[in-house]
DNA sequence: CAGTCACCTTGATTTAAATCAAGTATAGCA
DNA sequence: TGCTATACTTGATTTAAATCAAGGTGACTG
């Protein structure tokens, strides 16, 4: 009994990757079984958020990135001015955080969007142990790519694309994203705001609301507030004419 | 003498980071003295490709990514439609290709503005060399992290700016990178085409022609071609209404 | 249960930059 | 040395989306 307190005492938090229906999205997707153990022993597991707090912001001195582990996140640059560029919205199994690896400050602010839980990485642990674990840091490697390809995905959205073509790939990026975790890929709930949406895709609010609207008349998708169902994904995917996107 | 044809043989493209000038911007910034040997086993220096050459495309396997050791490169995103998004321009010292990290194919393409020559780094190798380096692999990850926060300043610029601010920007960011070289910050010459700026910044060339002309008439920049001199930094600094980029 | 606030929608007007349309330099090449 | 192509500039017109302005909707709160 004393070694139960003990144990409770020494990892409280100690996340069970083995069990977590997310491992396949996150960073144990890359490891061994016997070695789960170890990346278990440095992640934090549990810590939740109440909608609208803030996980970290630009003056927190960088600890650790996060895993989502359920609800959402939304980070964005906030400058001087005050000013507000979202940068990403993160679902579980996403890791956030990325940006700001050895960096002395979080490069963004990250908010929970919903009550949302995280895991907890330490970087300087995590580092350690990438050292070790050729696998996990080969994934860490392939996140952060992954993470730079989408920043310019972006990029290219923001510079090239029209607002609906700007929305429609949000809206199947997210349809895709809702898939893989095993949730209907045609019938969700935007964690998101639209002002958020907006700011996300470089446009005025009133922008995306009325290009919702359009397609609603469409007959693409049927959108009441957050609520969103995709009538017609393939209409959708036209409208995005970067095809690139369409199998992501 | 037999001795000296055979060291010949066995490397005769091994790079000497020891003497190379750009030490203290690229990979071997990390590195101490004596795992410097080890860095310079694995990369492939000197190749040269001229003006308009492609390093490497989209339909590439990704083997390695590659350091400008002179002249400058451009990276960019071709569609299926054959549209194309600049995504960056490198200067000497810097690392083309993190975005391909750990995937199939490049995810850009990335192509020579002038005659330029570069430094290979085949990745399996490279991973292999950051488990075994601590300071290595840390630097990696910096170096990945800062291009995430670079494209996200991308994003900003494109989707919160105006064309004057995006090229003010743009035009301040190649300064401080010029002097990090120990080169002049208010008098160069542009490696790329306006046609380059233009779409890099989400602009029509015509724009950014236009921009010129009134930064030149304002007495702001003197231009003549891809031939530039910043008269007046603070005022360019003043452009940017996003002071964050300032001392970048 | 009314009141307040945050979020969302819709319409009218304005605007920054794109597009269209000529030119004019510049550089590479025969 | 001139020729062609590419790069760049300038002006006139159009346009997609921003801004301005006003309501509507829903959710939490005292």
């Amino acid at each position: 009994m004393a070694q139960a307190i003990r144990l409770h005492q020494v990892s409280p938090l100690k996340a069970s990757c083995h069990q977590c229906s997310l491992s396949n999205l996150c960073l144990p997707l890359a490891i061994e079984e016997n070695d789960l153990d170890r990346l278990e022993d440095i992640v934090q597991q549990g810590k939740i958020y109440n909608r609208g707090e803030h996980i970290f912001d630009q003056s927190t001195p960088v600890r650790s990135c996060f895993a989502v582990k359920s609800g959402s996140i939304k980070t964005s640059i906030i400058t001087e001015g005050g000013e507000e560029q979202v940068t990403g919205f993160f679902m579980p199994g996403e890791l956030v955080g990325l940006d700001s690896m050895s960096s002395e400050n979080y490069a963004c602010t990250a908010k929970a969007l919903e009550r949302t839980s995280v895991c907890e990485f330490p970087v300087d642990r995590l580092e350690e142990l990438t050292g070790k674990l050729p696998e996990l840091q080969h994934h860490m490697y392939h996140l952060m790519s992954q993470e730079i390809q989408n920043s310019h995905q972006l990029a290219m959205l923001l510079s090239k694309n029209t607002a609906e073509e700007r929305i429609a790939a949000l809206l199947l990026s997210l349809s895709s994203r809702f898939r893989r975790r095993r949730m209907s890929a045609t019938n969700f709930s935007l964690p998101m705001a639209r002002n958020d949406i907006a700011n996300f895709l470089g446009l005025a609010v009133e922008t995306v609301s009325r290009v919702f609207t359009r397609f609603q008349n469409q007959g693409i998708i049927r959108a009441r507030g957050r609520e969103v169902e995709l009538l017609d994904v393939e209409a959708l995917q036209m409208v995005t004419r970067d095809f690139a996107r369409q199998g992501q």
